[in-house]
DNA sequence: CTAAAATGTATGCAGTGTCAACATTAAATA
DNA sequence: TATTTAATGTTGACACTGCATACATTTTAG
């Protein structure tokens, strides 16, 4: 009954690819399993990514338009709240989706240049992020503006990277002078709280 | 003239190693590769390493030490000044080493804790920067001291995600709305100034 | 209707992580 | 010092990988 061709395959090598990277890592996806899983032979999946590197970048992808969905709020004329909430869920994307995380900003895919949809993706994501600070500040300077954003951005992409790594510090055989554990557990502990205070803080200044 | 033991194995390949990693991204590595160099037996590292990831995480635990002796300032009574090159010091780092820092942060080495020496080594280079905060702001509460660490922390390790993806943005096919891509320029050409506003906000609030 | 482009298959190469069995040497112990 | 033991190195093998080449089938366009 199954045909010669496929019909949906690349799609489907994609959204299977995207589950095996966060279920299992990255580094264990590999093109034959996936072919295997598809039901369709082993260099199948040739035909649609030249390389490897190629079927990471269209994870990566599908990655950002996540993200972006996320975080991008349609209501206008955003509260701190919103702005807040919205922070959050970057957060939150980033920590529940570590290894896809990772994929869209480690250097597993190093030239991003070479596959313009994930370009294009992933500034659509930064600049979503930007409209919300806009829509919450009604800041009308475009250089402030994108100024805060940046900021704000990289205060929340470090915070995936810290908290993520909480584990690290929760270790009995090495007890950090200053505690980074209890203060990880603190913030994360009421994570609006502290992205209300810092948050603000930044873009006031 | 060679021995049959090496003598020195262990240190070598973690040598060995960082440089691949760094040179041309971990995924390259590989340990029959690595033995070869060393001109060793194909199986000869298992004697050292029980896995692939038992090395990243050698690996890492090195970019560590060179992280903490990069960013950690010897002198007391830290100045603004100082604080704000160790701050660029720790972005440089990140710039300069990015597949290591990568391995440094991200997920290839999956669970920290399995590797005691890289937590340990991991928490001491945390510490410094909460040291260097402390000498430079001369705060006695160690909740309020860890916690603006921390936002420095996560601001710094997020430049370095969104500078190193600078290229991502310097692209004729897509020119950003608001222009991530001549903000993280204009940040970028004059670091220090971009860090001495951010981070006084930061320990400041 | 037919030529060409797209998509899928079969086969094979060189390279990989890792295991088991064995060899040599250095360290510890009697 | 002599000898047992642990540490370290080698050989060979297995199942797996990315990917190239040559070939098969189908869809699509002229």
């Amino acid at each position: 009954m199954k045909s010669y061709h496929h019909g949906n395959l690349k799609e489907e090598l994609i959204s299977c690819a995207s589950v095996i990277c966060e279920r299992d890592g990255y580094a264990k996806l590999s093109i034959r399993s996936l072919a295997k899983e598809s039901n369709v032979s082993q260099t199948a999946p040739y035909r649609h990514f030249k390389t490897k590197e190629e079927l990471y970048a269209a994870v990566a992808t599908e990655g950002f338009k996540q993200l972006h969905t996320a975080v991008f709020l349609q209501k206008q004329n955003l509260t701190l709240d919103d702005f807040i909430k919205s922070s959050k869920s970057y957060i939150d994307f980033g920590l529940q989706n570590a290894n896809t995380y990772d994929l869209m900003f480690g250097t597993v895919v190093g030239n991003f240049a070479e596959y313009p949809e994930l370009v294009e993706t992933a500034n659509k994501t930064f600049d979503s992020l930007v409209l919300n600070l806009s829509s919450f500040l009604k800041e009308k300077d475009e250089n402030i503006l994108s100024g805060k954003s940046i900021t704000v951005w990289a205060l929340l992409h470090g915070m995936v990277g810290i908290l993520r790594k909480q584990v690290l510090t929760e270790n009995d055989n090495y007890t950090s002078e200053f505690g980074p554990m209890s203060t990880t557990k603190r913030i994360s502990s009421d994570l609006p709280a502290y992205l209300e205070k810092v948050l603000t803080g930044i873009i006031k200044a």
